[in-house]
DNA sequence: TATAATTACTTACATAAAGTAAGTTACTAA
DNA sequence: TTAGTAACTTACTTTATGTAAGTAATTATA
C-alpha cells in the first residue's frame, strides 16, 4: 500500500461515499427540513436517516433545531461547513446536466 | 414519497455515492494507472477494484486499454466526461483543505 | 531448472451496511 | 375512543464489502 493520496481528501469522500450522505446534504440546501420531510423526498429509510444524521451532526456538517412548540418541532439545517458543500453540490449538478440522460 | 430531485443529480450521485468510487476518480486524475497501482494506491479491495472499474467502464466514464507488448500491460484511464469530473474532485479537495483538521 | 514473483483478475466465504416492517412515545384531530 | 403524525428505535433480512486464496500468463532469481 502506497497511500499518498491526502488523508483529508480521504476522510471527506469516506463521508460522501457513503449512500444517502450526499443527497441530504443537497436537500437541506434547500432549507431547513424535517425528519419526515427529507426521508420522504429523497426515499431514504428512517433507520439509514437516522444514522447518518447523527453522524453529520457529530462531524458538524448539520445542525439539529428543536422548536420546542406543541408538538414538539425538529428541524435538520446546514451549518456553516455543511454550506461549504454547495459548490461541490452544483458541480454534480452541472455534470449530470452534461453528461447524464434524462 | 416525493422525490421532487432531478433523476440525473440522483443517478450521479448514485454512482459517486458508493464506496471507493469517487478515490478511484481522484487517482486517474494523475493519469492512466494500471490495476495493482490503484489497488495499493487507495486501499481497495481488488474484487470491488474489479467491479468498480466495470461499473465505471460500462458508464463511459473509464477507459480500459490493453497494450499487447509481453507481457501485455492494461492501464485504466478517464474518458471525457470521466475528466468532466475533475472540477467536483477539486472542489472537494478545497472543501477538505478548509474544514477538516490533518 | 525449479522456485518465487508479478499482473490482472476471479471465487468462496465472513462480516458489515442497508432495506423492510413493525413498534414506541408524545401529541392532535375526528 | 380511534386514528393519525412526527421522530425515532428495534428486530430481522438482504445486499455490499472485506479477506484470503486461487488462476493463468509471463518473468526473474537461486
Amino acid at each position: 500500500m502506497d497511500k499518498s493520496i491526502c488523508p483529508r481528501f480521504e476522510k471527506a469522500m469516506g463521508l460522501l461515499g457513503q449512500r444517502w450522505t450526499g443527497m441530504i446534504i443537497y436537500q437541506l440546501l434547500d432549507g431547513p427540513q424535517r425528519f419526515c420531510s427529507i426521508e420522504s423526498s429523497i426515499g431514504v429509510s428512517g433507520r439509514v436517516l437516522s444514522e447518518r444524521l447523527k453522524d453529520l451532526e457529530s462531524e458538524g456538517i448539520v445542525k439539529r433545531n428543536v422548536y420546542p412548540e406543541t408538538p414538539v418541532r425538529i428541524e435538520y439545517s446546514l451549518t456553516e461547513k455543511g454550506l461549504g458543500l454547495e459548490p461541490l453540490m452544483r458541480d454534480i449538478e452541472k455534470w449530470s446536466q452534461a453528461w447524464l440522460e434524462a
